[in-house]
DNA sequence: GGTATCGTTCTTGTCTGACCACTTTGTCGG
DNA sequence: CCGACAAAGTGGTCAGACAAGAACGATACC
């Protein structure tokens, strides 16, 4: 009866017993959780097992514990929660990242045509400034800098946070930078910025056709330079 | 000097080592790590410490902990990383449930797209099962079952497994919802019948443009139903 | 000689209790 | 009224101990 009796954990039986209290509306988003005596005590186990639970909840970006003031539910937004999706692309590495660059050359796209039917002139704007910061600047890591806070604020005016926080995962910084010194080795900048120029032009032109072909043009570049040296990122 | 000094813990800081070595290739897929007591010692902090740091890992796929006999790297595949993934699927609510069922919109007909053209008949055959097993079930259980299987296989056929691990945790939590609509609105199930027999068609056909097309009204029905129906869901 | 079984030893899992670091709160004195 | 200080509450860290499971080797049996 019931072979299969996988044992578990008393910890990871807490942490999904304080999922399923979230799950279920029991525990709010913001709402303090008993302390961590009274929750070792409620549940059944030590104090030692219920900290690598939280510990565990606070990694995935459910919990959030404050020194000294008690334990907290996250907002539960999209970026609480997938804030380790990145790790994802701070830790893989070889095809691994081709598939991450592949789903980004898919979810970009779409979200710079969304952003094309709904952006606004306030947030053209800011977007344009970051054009002006890439063509100002001097250091690979301006530039990169500038590069990232395009892509973000033009997702971000898609109006899904969801999907702006996926698409935000799936480069890191540090992978931006690899690229993008490899990029700069072959002269190809003022191409690259080009490709944004042509983003942003389809934005302003509210366009999303011209805006998901855009943005896939230039993704794709990306894509095809990392499976050309895809042997540096084994 | 360093005003923003962000004191760190000690778990925090082991947590991010054990991370760099991964991600620099000290720490390999599928190793042994050194005991938590010698991980603890080397590192400078208790083992109850060192063993937080672990859990957390182990909550985001990075680590697996074996009882008895040590602690590994995973297999590193997006498989082992996104599993958590699912975890926001389950625990959101409301409008960021939308969300999420506009990015699978996204993601599955370009998935189903990119299976048309390079499904083999071997796939094809299995995924034909699925429909055959949806036609001659009887309990929402065992229609909802098949109706996720077919799905997997599709999008496993497009040849992303980062990209089929993403879909894969974006569809948990949907699984209430198709039960909850096949409960309510009977007629429907001979209406979701067909729309998946026009995706294996197409898929059939190695047509990746009706593939593309097919998922998306697909994925598209449910995200409407869904919206109609979101107060439930709050 | 080969193999199965048992026992030792190593490793993770759990518990307990203590103390430290930080936050919050309330009280006291100006 | 308010600022400073003291006290209580809470998470963070540490140390040591034992239980539970796994791996390995020795031993006994065939």
């Amino acid at each position: 009866m019931d072979q299969k009796a996988a044992k578990i954990s008393v910890t990871q039986r807490a942490i999904e017993q304080i999922k399923a209290m979230i799950a279920e509306g029991e525990l709010r988003a913001g709402q303090r959780l008993p302390t961590e005596r009274d929750l070792s005590a409620d549940l059944g186990l030590s104090r030692s097992s219920m900290r690598e639970a939280i510990r565990a909840l606070t990694a995935m970006g459910v919990l959030e514990a404050r020194h000294g003031a008690g334990v907290y539910v996250t907002q539960l937004a999209p970026s609480d929660l997938l804030e380790t999706f990145g790790v994802v692309a701070e830790i893989s590495r070889g095809a691994t990242l081709v598939e991450l660059l592949q789903i980004r050359r898919i979810l970009e796209p779409a979200a710079t045509s969304m952003a094309a039917a709904r952006v606004t002139d306030a947030q053209l704007a800011v977007i344009h400034t970051h054009l002006e910061e890439m063509a100002a600047s001097e250091q690979i890591e301006e530039f990169v800098a500038a590069d990232l806070a395009f892509h973000r604020d033009v997702v971000a005016a898609a109006g899904n946070a969801t999907l702006a926080a996926i698409i935000d995962g799936l480069s890191t910084r540090t992978f931006r930078a690899r690229v993008w010194r490899g990029q700069k080795e072959k002269g190809v900048l003022s191409q690259m910025h080009l490709e944004h120029v042509r983003i942003y032009r389809a934005l302003a032109a509210r366009d999303p056709e011209a805006a998901s072909a855009a943005a896939a043009v230039h993704v794709g570049e990306v894509e095809n330079w990392l499976r050309e040296n895809i042997a540096d990122f084994e």
